[in-house]
DNA sequence: TGCGAACATGTCGGATGTGACATACTCTCC
DNA sequence: GGAGAGTATGTCACATCCGACATGTTCGCA
């Protein structure tokens, strides 16, 4: 397994539409970056939907603010366990988290 | 987030069936756990479609024999993060492991 | 303009995950 | 019953991730 050491600037630089094209990401690497940010999103927007702060939110599952920040931008220290334990830990279940899990990006910020 | 300590007592005694009745392992952490499984169960399944052995995967995906014997079985000091990464590379698409994911494990070992 | 609330970013010490190696178990075939 | 292939398990040094805290940025409102 590669280890992820650009994954930063990859992920600064092409948060929107799908990276790749710039900086010959693989196949498998920009596979696993979309994932990482479509759950993301998910947890950002589970969040605005119980209209919860990100502080709110750290309490209720057991971790910080910076830390959920990080979570909903990508950051490249956040593991997508983390993601999916946020998120079961919201209440989402497996089919939704599995539905989150294929689900293309959306350029504009739908609900 | 909760440090899944007796993480490894829960899935050894646990591998078969669903655990979470014996032990109070929250519905999350089950979720987590099975999510886990049924992604373990990918690799062996995809490892032994392609008939290879666990070192010959290893060397593909830069890993090692025994940590690919881990990843098979669940083994609590492998993330959900490897499992995906090992997939990936595999050939699998975000799709199928959408599929995997959302999966109920089954008791016999089909195909 | 200044202030407070929400969010983002940097960093740190400790916890957890990783590849590698050694070694043990389980088969099958001779 | 020994050998060898394949798999499992234990351990280690090192890398990465985590929660926490401090600090920076952005925005709305008086």
């Amino acid at each position: 397994m590669k280890k992820t050491k650009r994954e930063k600037l990859e992920e600064a630089g092409w948060r929107v539409g799908s990276a790749e094209e710039f900086l010959a990401l693989s196949k498998e690497e920009a596979a696993f970056v979309e994932m990482k940010l479509a759950l993301a999103d998910s947890v950002r927007r589970r969040r605005q939907g119980r209209k919860l702060t990100q502080t709110q939110l750290a309490k209720m599952v057991g971790s910080s603010q910076s830390r959920i920040a990080k979570m909903e931008v990508g950051d490249p220290s956040v593991s997508i366990d983390l993601l999916m334990k946020t998120l079961l830990s919201m209440g989402a279940s497996r089919t939704e988290l599995a539905r989150v899990i294929s689900r293309r990006r959306s350029k504009a910020r739908a609900a």
